[in-house]
DNA sequence: CAACCAAGAATTTTCGAAAGAATGGCACTC
DNA sequence: GAGTGCCATTCTTTCGAAAATTCTTGGTTG
């Protein structure tokens, strides 16, 4: 399965496609502020907690003030930074409660998005589904040929892989709000899940993650009401596996 | 209008509302644009679709640049303004099926809430929506007596009090997530309920939406089944209202 | 007459400096 | 010796101008 095709674009000039992108090269500055300082944080690079300097920032991403704020102002309203009114902002910490509170509340979003797409969803919807699961467990199985692999690359285009198929679940919800919370926790849950995704969890029943996305995928094909169930037991034990992994090693 | 004395700006002295306050003094030219940009936008006086371009807004609120791309930002990511990359803002433009989404997103949000706070909410919990109810009900008492005013005052309390009302109901719900959500939501659904607050729609079935607070309450603190679908209908008959109104003077 | 291009105008975005507040340390009082 | 007020330092916040980009207009060509 090939993406969209890519409309043969004038290949002379890059510039117009103007509009905001989400992955492409970022139009401005600030946009390009937001998307490094979030990756930042999801990876870790920028520590939870800590105080968020500005002139830090300056010189780690050689740019003003301007961009900076604004994009620190973003990550805020997505609960990634915290902010206090003179005092700067800091990235926000990581705890049992946030990542208990943000899986719940995804699985409240996204069990409502699922039910809805299952509801309207047609051929095209069916067919993302299959299309991402199959490329999900493509990159799965190459990631365990070179078992004990930790190549950035690979990590990244799984954690893609691993969106685009809980995306393509909920797409036809009809409900901009929900695919934007969804999104949303999909990014706050992924600073918790990514620790863990590189090492494996000792201690932890074992797991076959492929297995729940296809019972996940056949009940959602079905329309059966169990989709958003399995769905919703996914999440939790991802949050289980996660908790464990906090407990075994708090952060400093 | 003249152009703004440079005041020295008042350092809060007390350090333990250190936070950024949401309803006392901004502590920031930042805080303070969102604030105001929020208030016109959902009052209307900002229209709907029309582009904010940013010369007009230094001029009108007497700030620079900076504090308002700040609060355009926040603005943005809370629905209430789009931008596009190298275009600048607009206000969010008003639909039917914004307002649908919005509330069907809603319902969803609050209910859930709702339901914990039943599950958990203690004496309170129940004073507190008690207290909400009373002090609504008396400012629609005061504005009933004075009937057809339309003093800009009571009309901002009467809100105040609703928000405080329905706030209450799921405020021991214990997720910080879902209260965010639904004080955006309330947010976002105050801008097409204020038009239809000030006239009365016309053609609609007459409402007595004390009772349905009424009702709500009631079953709430009785911990009924029947809450949440309380509150999503009382929502619904408020969007139908909406929508009512909208389809009889659609706006410019 | 429509499409196209270029120059000018309007607008957004970015910068670096200056002003405003918080933090921490130090002397001073009680 | 503990508390208190003041000062220096550090940091955030704000400004206004400069740079970059889009939009508009008028003229030109096929």
């Amino acid at each position: 399965m090939a993406l969209p095709p890519k409309t043969a674009r004038k290949a002379v000039d890059a510039k117009d496609m103007a509009g905001g992108d989400a992955a492409g090269e970022p139009a401005t500055l600030g946009e390009a502020a937001y998307q490094r300082l979030r990756a930042d944080i999801v990876a870790g690079v920028l520590e939870a907690g800590k105080p968020l300097r500005l002139e830090a920032l300056r010189q780690r991403y050689g740019l003003s003030f301007s961009p900076l704020r604004e994009a620190l102002m973003r990550l805020q309203s997505e609960r990634l930074v915290l902010s206090t009114a003179l005092r700067g902002f800091s990235v926000a910490p990581l705890s049992r409660e946030e990542i208990r509170d943000a899986t719940e509340t995804r699985i409240l979003i996204e069990c409502e998005a699922l039910r809805r797409s299952m509801r309207v969803g047609d051929d095209d919807w069916e067919a993302g589904i299959v299309a991402a699961f199959h490329a999900l467990g493509r990159q799965v199985e190459r990631m365990a040929r070179n078992s004990g692999t930790a190549d950035p690359a690979d990590v990244a285009a799984l954690e893609e892989r691993h969106r685009q198929f809980h995306h393509a679940l909920i797409a036809h919800c009809g409900s901009p709000r929900l695919l934007d919370m969804a999104d949303q926790l999909y990014i706050e849950t992924q600073r918790y899940r990514l620790p863990s995704l590189v090492g494996q969890v000792a201690g932890t029943p074992p797991r076959d993650v492929t297995a729940e996305h296809q019972q996940i995928m056949d009940a959602a094909l079905r329309r059966s009401d169990d989709a958003a169930g399995h769905l919703a037991e996914h999440y939790r034990r991802t949050a289980a596996a996660i908790e464990a992994a906090m407990a075994g090693s708090p952060p400093a």
